[in-house]
DNA sequence: TCTGGGGTCCTAGGACCC
DNA sequence: TCTGGGGTCCTAGGACCC
């Protein structure tokens, strides 16, 4: 149909509309956690942020509750303004007419990673048992290839007459299955866009959360999208959502009627994509969860010229970077920097070797020596990566003959310390054998009833395991 | 909105090879 | 030796996602 430019491959076939893919959206997942294990927050507005510490203003909101979300609480907001917009309890003086009702009252609490993904292992075994395909796309979210258990024909009773848009399909009454056992069997809530392909799938799992349920049949996917805003598209964020504005174009519809040549010359392939989107043409298959390109780590400073403050910050970022690549039995073949200097200029650098390795003291003195190039420069924030990976084989050709400048052969080892020293290179010049306070500090639980500084630990050390959760 | 942390994919220019 | 073009790899940056 329609022959489109692209070569219909062998992918012509209606039967690609037939497809059934659900996207599975957890509401709020991070705070519906803290609900779990403290149904006494039920109700109240609750935020979870991550990189606040009691006296920085670092940090920011990773989920709000829908309850905190009413008081203008937004997700990646500053969590000072946050605590700000929040009524709190401990703030609220008793004898205050004005002060916030108690029942009111906003908690904070700190990400604890590592909870939360044992209640996605809940969720997701119950998503694994549910379809032919998953794809995870992050710790609260995943696609579903359910063709081969489910259909878009009507449920049984339901009557043609009641319109197409009215009746029910066995597809709906399935994801309303899956939707039940999340709830019943993981404790939590989630929102379930249900489509012929993965891109409508999404944006109607967005499209009436909390708790939602969205089914978009074939014939209707393009009436659906129609009317919402660009932004509302998979892909579409604020600098292209602009230029589709300066474009005249404001909705999925507009976006759908325009013309790809033209798109294509203002955004590129993506133009084409969009275009593609917008109309609910989306060809991709579901495919299983893939391994990790990348593996990083970056922590935030109060902007700082400081030599060995950001050193000792590299360091430590290298060290975890290595122990999570160890840990996860891969080889990397580029150790890369980024230095963020105030306002907000990223910049990134990185070096390739000549094979892939798991060498601990070479990712270090190979940041160290990308860092150089920031001599004297401020920095608000560093982060150290890895990429190019190699899950292969966990067998090292730590190839010889690779400098690099600094050898800092000790290095403070903390966790599992298995250390390998088998290499020769150079024991160093590097003094100080310094330890990595960075994120293990945290002062020994000021928690109390009030949750709030309570520094638990933080994504902390021993989190093997988290293999599959990419 | 003065921006946290962990990712993905795409693009563009340069080096290098044939 | 200044001239063609194609392919691949590398680096840096940008946009986007959750």
């Amino acid at each position: 149909m329609a022959g489109g430019t692209l070569p219909g491959t062998d992918a012509d076939d209606d039967a690609e509309s037939d497809r059934v893919v659900f996207h599975v959206d957890m509401d709020c997942f991070y705070a519906s956690c803290e609900r779990l294990r403290r149904p006494e927050l039920d109700g109240e507005p609750l935020v979870v942020g991550m990189g606040y510490e009691a006296g920085e203003t670092i940090g920011a909101v990773a989920t709000a509750s829908y309850e905190a979300r009413a008081f203008g609480v937004e997700s990646a907001m500053p969590i000072s303004e946050a605590l700000e917009l929040l009524p709190r309890r401990a703030n609220a003086d008793p004898d205050d007419p004005d002060a916030p009702d108690p029942g009111e009252a906003g908690r904070y609490l700190p990400v604890d990673l590592d909870f939360y993904k044992e209640v996605a292992g809940d969720v997701k075994a119950v998503l694994r048992d549910c379809a032919d395909v998953l794809r995870e796309v992050s710790v609260d979210e995943a696609y579903l290839d359910v063709t081969d258990r489910t259909a878009w024909d009507a449920a049984a009773g339901e009557s043609a007459a009641a319109g197409p848009a009215e009746v029910r399909t066995l597809a709906e009454g399935y994801a309303r299955h899956v939707k039940e056992r999340i709830e019943r069997e993981a404790g939590v809530p989630a929102s379930v866009g249900v489509a012929p392909n993965m891109s409508t799938a999404k944006v109607a799992s967005d499209a009436d959360k909390p708790d939602g349920l969205v089914v978009v049949p074939p014939g209707e996917v393009e009436p659906f999208l129609a009317p919402l805003p660009t932004a509302d598209i998979h892909g579409v964020g604020p600098v292209t959502e602009r230029t589709l504005a300066e474009l005249g174009i404001e909705t999925a519809g507009d976006l759908a009627a325009a013309d790809p040549d033209r798109l294509a010359d203002e955004l590129g392939d993506r133009g084409r994509e969009l275009y593609r989107r917008a109309r609910g043409e989306d060809d991709r298959e579901v495919t299983p969860t893939g391994l990790p390109k990348s593996l990083s780590r970056e922590s935030s400073l109060s902007a700082t010229a400081d030599e060995e403050r950001k050193r000792e910050t590299v360091r430590a970022l290298a060290a975890d970077v290595a122990r999570r690549a160890r840990e996860r039995g891969c080889l990397y073949r580029t150790i890369g920097i980024k230095a963020v200097e105030p306002p907000y200029e990223v910049n990134t650098r990185a070096r390739s070797l000549p094979g892939p390795v798991d060498d601990p003291d070479l990712v270090e003195s190979v940041a160290l020596d990308l860092l150089d190039e920031f001599d004297g420069d401020r920095v608000r924030k560093l982060g150290v990566r890895v990429s190019k990976l190699d899950f292969a084989e966990s067998d090292q050709a730590t190839l010889g003959g690779f400098d690099a400048g600094g050898g800092s052969g000790d290095a403070g080892d903390e966790p599992g310390g298995r250390d390998r020293g088998t290499e020769p290179r150079s024991a160093a010049t590097d003094g100080d054998g310094g330890k990595l306070t960075d994120w293990v500090d945290g002062e020994p639980d000021g928690a109390d009833a009030d949750g709030e500084t309570e520094t638990d630990r933080r994504t902390g050390d021993g989190q093997a395991s988290l293999g599959d959760w990419s």
